[in-house]
DNA sequence: TATTATGTAACTGCTTCCGATACAGTTCCT
DNA sequence: AGGAACTGTATCGGAAGCAGTTACATAATA
C-alpha cells in the first residue's frame, strides 16, 4: 500500500453529493458529473464510489439516469468511515522485521509498530469528529 | 512524496542507539551494525541517520571507530520530531484542485485539505507523547 | 432498440522506493 | 606515512503503486 488520492476523491465526491442533495435514486449523480468537479477521470471516480457503496455509505445504480446518491444524512457520515471505506491509513511505513538472534532487534519492531498504530488511531479519531456536512459548512477551510 | 520506510527505520535506529547507550562519540555505532539489526542495507541507514543528524537528534562522525550516537536523552526525543526529521507526514492524499467555475468544486477542496491537515496534526500530536525511551520500555508492544 | 450508466479489466506512463555499487573525504591505528 | 574503517552522496536497476485511459459486459431507462 502506498500513496493514494482515494480519500480526497471520496471526500470530495461525498461533499458534492451532499451539496446536490443526492439522497435518492431519482437524484443520482453520474460519475461523469462527479469527475468534472474534481476534475478527474470518471473511471477514477467509479473506482472510489464502488468502494463507498460496498461500505454502505452510498448507493449506485447502472443504466440511464443512474449514478450515485447518499444513503445516509451528510451529518451522519464521519470521515473515519470514509477513510476505512477506501482502505486508507496514515502510511507512516511498516516496521522492519528485526534481526533474529538480536534481543534488541527483536523487541524494537513491536514497539515501533505500536507507535505507528497509535498515530494511525489518533488520526482516525480526529476524522471521526468531522462529517461530510462539516465539509460544506467550512468555506474558509477551518475545522 | 509517497510511501516510505524512513520513519520506522529512524525509530528503530534511535531505539537501538538508546539501548546500546550510544550517547558519546566514543560509543558510536556504525551504520553496518545498525543495518544488521533491521535488517537492511547500511546505505539505507546512513540516508536516515544523515537526516536525523541534520535535525540535531544525533551526531555522526566518519572514520575508523566512527558512527552515530544520540545527542539527547532518549526520554527527550519525541517521535513527532523524528517524523519531521525524515520528512514524514500521514499521506492521506492531496485534495484535488476542484473545477473552476463550479462553486461547489471550488470550495470543497479547502475543506478536504483542512480535514487532512487536522488528521495529520492529530497523528503528530500523538507521536509527540511517545519518546525513544518509551520504545524500549514497551516489550509487549503496548503504548 | 438505442441510449445512458456502472463496474472492472487491461494497458501506458509516471513517480518513488529500496537495495546495491562506487567513490571522495574523514578519522583512527600502527 | 600508510592502511583500515567509516560517513555522506551520487547513481543505477528492479519492483511497486498510482492516475488516467480505453474497452467491454451488464443493467436500466425511454
Amino acid at each position: 500500500m502506498s500513496d493514494s488520492q482515494k480519500f480526497p476523491v471520496a471526500a470530495h465526491a461525498l461533499a458534492y453529493l451532499a451539496h446536490k442533495q443526492a439522497n435518492a435514486s431519482e437524484r443520482a449523480i453520474s460519475s461523469t458529473e462527479l469527475a468534472a468537479s474534481m476534475p478527474t477521470n470518471p473511471v477514477v471516480v467509479r473506482r472510489v464510489t464502488a468502494m463507498l457503496a460496498r461500505a454502505g455509505l452510498i448507493d449506485t445504480r447502472a443504466g440511464a439516469g443512474g449514478g450515485a446518491w447518499l444513503k445516509l444524512d451528510p451529518g451522519a457520515i464521519r470521515l473515519d468511515a470514509v477513510l476505512r471505506a477506501v482502505d486508507g491509513c496514515t502510511h507512516l511505513g511498516v516496521a522492519p522485521a528485526g534481526a533474529k538472534g538480536c534481543p534488541v532487534g527483536e523487541l524494537i519492531p513491536d514497539a515501533v509498530r505500536a507507535a505507528i498504530t497509535a498515530a494511525d488511531t489518533a488520526a482516525s479519531e480526529r476524522l471521526s469528529r468531522i462529517t461530510v456536512a462539516d465539509l460544506l459548512k467550512t468555506p474558509s477551510g477551518k475545522l
